[in-house]
Order: C-alpha cells, then sequence, then structure tokens
DNA sequence: CGGCAAGTTGAGCCAGGTCAACTCCGGTGG
DNA sequence: CCACCGGAGTTGACCTGGCTCAACTTGCCG
C-alpha cells in the first residue's frame, strides 16, 4: 500500500476511531491538516509551554492523558481537567488569565493541529464541524459536573463520582464492573482536591464497606454498583448501615 | 418603520449587541430563526424542566442571570454555573447525568432557539458559527477555572477570586474599581461551595482588611486591587501583616 | 409600617488537612 | 539473582477552617 504524505495518520487513533475528528475528514482535508500538523510522544511530567500554545493553540489527543493544572503562589496545585485521547483542546486567543499548564501525566501521543487547517475545516465540513462541538460541549458540561461535585461533596462521595466518571470515559471495557482509574493517587487527589492521604482512607472504607475491590493501584471492581451510586448522589441515609464486610463476616464466624 | 416578522429581535441584546450572536445573522437566516424561536421572560426561581429541554435544547440569555444546578439527595445544592447576557446553552443529546437544572436567579429573557434553525446557521455561517465556538469555549474553560478554585482555594481566596470573575464578566462598568455582584448571598455560596454565613464572614473580613467596601449588598468598590490580586491567587504570606484598617487606627490614634 | 426572607453574628464541633513515620513496589546495578 | 534505592502509597495522631445550629438584625416589598 502506497504510504501518502497523510500515511503516518492511518496509524493514529483520531483517525481509526470511529467518530474520531480525523476519521470526518475527506481525502484532501486530511491531506493539508497532515502537512501543516506536527505530532509529538510525552512523557509523564512533559510541560506544554505558554510559548508553544501560543504557535500551536490547537491539539488533539491520540492517546495518553494530559492534564490541565492550576498553581497557586504557595504551591498549591490542582487538576482542573482531564483530556484523553480523542479530545481537542483549543485554545487559540484564551486570554491567559484562563490557561492553566497543560502537563502529561504518563505517555501521550498528541497531534498539535495548525490552527489555519483546523478552522478551514471547521468552517466548511459539517460532520467535522459536529464532531468537535459534540467534545467540547461535553468537557464544558463535564466541567461543571466536576465544580459541583468539589463544591458540595465529601471525600467519599468525590470518590465515587469519580469511579464513575472513569467507567463512562474508558474506551475499552473489560468487563462491565471493571474500571480503570488512567492516573496516579496524586494526581486524583488533586483532581478531586482532597490530599493522597484522604484518598487512600476513601477507598479503603469503599473497600471494607465491600463496595468495591482494588486489583491494584489502577484497576478496581465495583462489587455494589448501587451503593456506590447512592453515595456519589449524596444520600447519607445509609452511611451507618451495616457494612457487607461486617455482615459477610458475622455469618461466617456463626454459621 | 416597518417591523418585520423578526421585528422583536430589534430590541434584543443579542441582536443589538457588538459580537451578540443574532448580530451575526444576515436577514433572511434572522428571519426563519425568529420565526421557529420562542423568547421567555422567567422569574427568580423558575425552573426550565426537562421535558422543555427536550424540546428546545437551544436557549440564548437576552438579559438577566441563570444557574445550573446540581441537587444531591440529600437536598445539598449547588450551582454549578452562571449564564448571563450573551450565553448560549446547547443541550441536544445531553444525557441526563450531565444535566443539572436551569434556574433563573432574577428577571432573565431567554431566547429559545430553533434546534434545527441554529444548526443549519453553525453550518453556513461561519461568522456566527465563530461566536457560538468561542461563547462555549469560555463556558468551557471559565468553568475548569471554577473547579479549580473550589478544589484548592479557602473561603477568603475564593471570594476574591469570585470578584475578579464579577469584574471581568459584568457588561457595564461603572467606574474601575466598581463591581456588582449579580446575585444574592445564597446563590453565591452555593457557586463558591461554601455556606452563606462563611461568605458573610469572608466578605467583613475583606472589608475590615481595607481590601473592599460594599454599597449595598450587591456592589462594591475595590480599594486595594493588588491585595485582593494576591488572596485570589493564594498567597498566604501576607495572611498576617497588619492590616490596612489597624495600621490607619493606631496612627490615628497615636498622631 | 408590618411582616418575612435575607443576611449577620456567635459558640461549638467535626471532616478532612497536616505532619511524620512506615510499607510497598518497580527499577537498577553489582 | 538479590540488595538497594527512591518515589508512591498508606497509616496514625493531632489540629483547624469552615460547617452547623440558633439567635439576632437588616432591608425589601406590599
Amino acid at each position: 500500500m502506497k504510504l501518502t504524505p497523510a500515511g503516518k495518520c492511518q496509524q493514529c487513533s483520531a483517525f481509526h476511531e470511529v467518530g474520531g475528528f480525523c476519521s470526518h475528514l475527506d481525502a484532501e482535508e486530511l491531506e493539508s491538516l497532515s502537512a501543516e500538523s506536527r505530532s509529538v510522544m510525552l512523557r509523564r511530567g512533559d510541560t506544554i509551554d505558554s510559548n508553544e500554545l501560543n504557535t500551536w493553540p490547537v491539539l488533539l489527543i491520540a492517546t495518553g492523558i494530559l492534564s490541565m493544572q492550576h498553581l497557586l503562589e504557595d504551591g498549591r496545585k490542582t487538576i482542573a481537567a482531564f483530556f484523553m485521547q480523542g479530545d481537542i483542546i483549543d485554545m487559540r486567543n484564551m486570554p491567559a488569565r484562563h490557561r492553566g499548564s497543560l502537563i502529561a501525566l504518563g505517555k501521550s501521543k498528541i497531534c498539535r493541529l495548525s490552527p489555519k487547517v483546523f478552522g478551514d475545516i471547521l468552517e466548511k465540513n459539517p460532520s467535522a464541524q459536529r464532531v468537535v462541538w459534540e467534545n467540547l460541549r461535553t468537557q464544558t458540561y463535564r466541567a461543571m459536573e466536576h465544580s459541583a461535585d468539589l463544591a458540595k461533596k465529601q471525600a467519599l462521595e468525590k470518590l465515587a463520582s469519580f469511579i464513575f466518571e472513569c467507567q463512562h470515559r474508558q474506551i475499552i471495557t473489560v468487563s462491565k464492573n471493571s474500571v480503570t482509574i488512567p492516573v496516579r493517587r496524586i494526581d486524583l487527589a488533586e483532581y478531586l482536591g482532597m490530599q493522597p492521604e484522604t484518598v487512600s482512607r476513601g477507598f479503603k472504607e469503599l473497600e471494607e464497606r465491600g463496595i468495591l475491590e482494588f486489583q491494584n493501584t489502577l484497576s478496581l471492581k465495583i462489587l455494589n454498583a448501587p451503593a456506590l451510586r447512592r453515595i456519589a448522589n449524596g444520600d447519607r441515609s445509609s452511611d451507618h448501615m451495616p457494612t457487607a464486610g461486617e455482615r459477610r463476616f458475622k455469618v461466617l464466624s456463626f454459621g
């Protein structure tokens, strides 16, 4: 097979994934976008600096995970959002005050799209436009929902919500109740506005209550989805019910 | 002057404001959008219910202020975002889980846009498309910034950030340092994830430190913008410096 | 000018932050 | 192959910012 100039795109998730932005482009568009764009590999900790964002303000995540981080004067750090496979980040003319830094949280491949070609495509290709539009709206409403979580939920409730968020966003689903957490504990804590210690204690409690079970730090199984759902929704009525763990133990020991 | 079918639009901020969505439409587009859309007046507390959002998922705020509220099982309530003049809310095909309720926080006029005509316009009118796109992006990054505020900032810091947010969003600026808070204390507390009591105490402290001064509950003057900025940015080094108020008092009493 | 919601003030308490010590794990080099 | 190392994660003890509840004041609207 002859490798067109856009041949590299054949390997890219944004091209071959159904619904991926580049899969909606015609040959000519793909050609010119590809010619004017640059893809990069990032490792954990790599930062896309401000200068770079000025020349390359439009990014597409091909694989991996990026974070938008905000830093306070005294070093407190927050992750305002996660960007994952298929997400498009459009920072054209963003005033600096709206900008955090974009930092990779693991090995990632991103494509810096030519702002000009990107803009042209949005104007002329309604189906590509729709994909980008949907993506941005999802980001918006996700961010708002996340705000709501941060504003009023307690530690356990935030963790529960987060697990569902991971479940909804994950691309490959091994089994219905398996969820993979795509980031380290520290990042998770920063995203949820809590301390790593608190995250640890929270997960421990959820395990003790028999609601979930960790395979390892990054992957878990939901054992009692309704209970987890109730916690995520802030239903405190069941807070002091006997836990599944306790109950099972008693039955076994007296049975 | 002859009143065209879209005559009602002549009065609307979205039409006559520079940069307003409808000001970017040509006569024909305005005509058909207007014919298929419905504007409504809302009063504080009016809710746009879920059914309504299914038939009219695209809204444009002409004047006033709406909130996106999320409710937890046990009654805790959060305001995830404010929508103000010029904002466009596009809820087409949003899964229910991403949806809070839209509730007016004061007298507002909104225009329910025909989703079909709105969609057609986005495809065909690049300049209108750009306006909507910019608006959505602003909403996105604002929501992310707000998440960052909620995640790690303390009460005072959140208040300080909020004042700057109001300053940036307000349409009419009386004087450089006057800021109008567009919502009541309760709403503000819900937006910032705190209690009204805490809001009150926070503002009191900022006044006592001589950083700002309230004209009435809704409007204030910033007296020391750099100090407010430092607080908003989470600089705790100045936390226990003598306050302007204290200093002034001492000078006067010994002078 | 009265009534009621909004906002403020005060006192006490607790969820989660902080700090410090410890364990676990993956990678590295001898 | 194993000993070592360093960062990530966990556990424990303590402390505090902001929540809670209750009483009070203010200000708006009829």
